[in-house]
DNA sequence: GAACTGTATCAACACCGTGTCGAGTGGGTC
DNA sequence: GACCCACTCGACACGGTGTTGATACAGTTC
């Protein structure tokens, strides 16, 4: 079963609550949610850093003041946001461990990498963003950990089962290796999202990275 | 032979121009130097985005418009910093080749990450600043692509070695892995200096690294 | 329909960080 | 002693953030 981690992040998980508005119900929802489109738009245009909490308000029709009713600052937009797409990659990630840990460990793998590679690679300034945030930010470091927590946790329990089975071969601590695996992917998925420069196509990630962990977790890129 | 890539960045890596003061050679230098400690003083205490230029000046002893007859921006004064760095660490990267190539690959390998790992571990405020500033800096972004560009040439000429030798098994394009394993290095050692929650403890990240390139390009984690 | 309550709006303000301009100052040199 | 040139800094303009207080307007509630 996959971890969920510390509670105290159900608050700021919440769909609606604690990061977006102080109270309300009425019409405003509206607004709201043209901040949020707002953001979302830009960000497909530009950095994080260079969009500001007045390109926000006049994407929303609203003034900078009026932004300051629905959200404590543009770090929480960003916040919400990613929040969203943390969540719904979550449901990707339980589909997923299902099918990995039974049957062909190749395809197994590969179809749960895929569904998250899918899902941030869909958002792909979303995802730029959050990282982006989370150099400067303690709470999207916060979010982001947490869900690396999940990742690794998962994999950990994934390769230890392994392992039991004699499917893979003994090896480094399995979440020492899972640590790695998964700080891995995220880095070659992002440099991959934002068109690094040495750094792999879009459409090689997956193959490559599936590669590096079957050979990492089984000792041979086609495990039996 | 390690690559050096575009010329272009002769400019931007020569040590005191450039980046530097503006012409200058009298006892000015030695305010130059102390700006370039402090930031590093101050960067031990708190991330970049928390130091203002104004923290900088004072405590070099100077006035904040004094501070722009030495440095173009505080961004500036990082990527001086930075650039020494990585020019250190090329050093070790010289060495490092000559020693992986021949001989018993896992110590080789070992030899060879260690002491990039060592250089990076030893300046390890300067490091986050660094990933902190290629978040927003263009500059820095090409700088850092670059050292990135050198490492993963010198690491897929290794592996088509290997496998040219048969020493290694066929895989992917090598410069395709060489790509996900330089990355991933980059991203564990990372989390471990910034002391993220899913991170390897600082004296594990090297074995546990090793371990994983051994079975990715060999196949086993005791080649040889 | 008047008084009240809570949502929603924004002009004006206080604040902070950046970068520039222009008026200096003081040591070296011809 | 006139002239440079490295060097310094007060004062400014600008742009971003976040807050305050006055106001408008929509529904109750009596």
């Amino acid at each position: 079963m996959p971890t969920t981690a510390k509670p105290a992040t159900d608050a700021v998980v919440a769909p609606g609550k604690g990061r977006g508005r102080r109270a309300a119900r009425a019409s405003g929802d509206d607004r709201e949610r043209a901040i949020l489109e707002t953001a979302e738009r830009l960000l497909e245009e530009r950095p994080l850093s260079e969009i500001s909490v007045d390109d926000l308000a006049k994407g929303a029709g609203i003034s900078r003041p009026s932004f300051y009713f629905y959200f404590p600052s543009k770090d929480a937009v960003v916040l919400t946001i990613v929040d969203r797409l943390v969540a719904a990659a979550a449901g990707s990630r339980e589909e997923a461990l299902a099918t990995l840990a039974q049957g062909e460990p190749r395809a197994g793998l590969r179809r749960g990498l895929e569904d998250l590679y899918a899902a941030f690679r869909a958002r792909r300034a979303v995802t730029l963003a959050a990282a982006e945030l989370r150099m400067t930010n303690p709470e999207a470091r916060e979010l982001w950990a947490e869900v690396m927590e999940g990742w690794v946790a998962d994999v950990t329990a994934v390769i230890e089962s392994e392992r039991a089975k004699g499917a893979a071969p003994p090896g480094p601590p399995a979440r020492e290796m899972a640590t790695a695996l998964v700080q891995m992917n995220e880095r070659v998925q992002y440099a991959a999202f934002a068109g690094e420069s040495p750094a792999l196509e879009e459409d090689r990630v997956l193959d490559v990275l599936v590669d590096i962990w079957l050979r990492a977790i089984y000792g041979t890129a086609d495990p039996g």
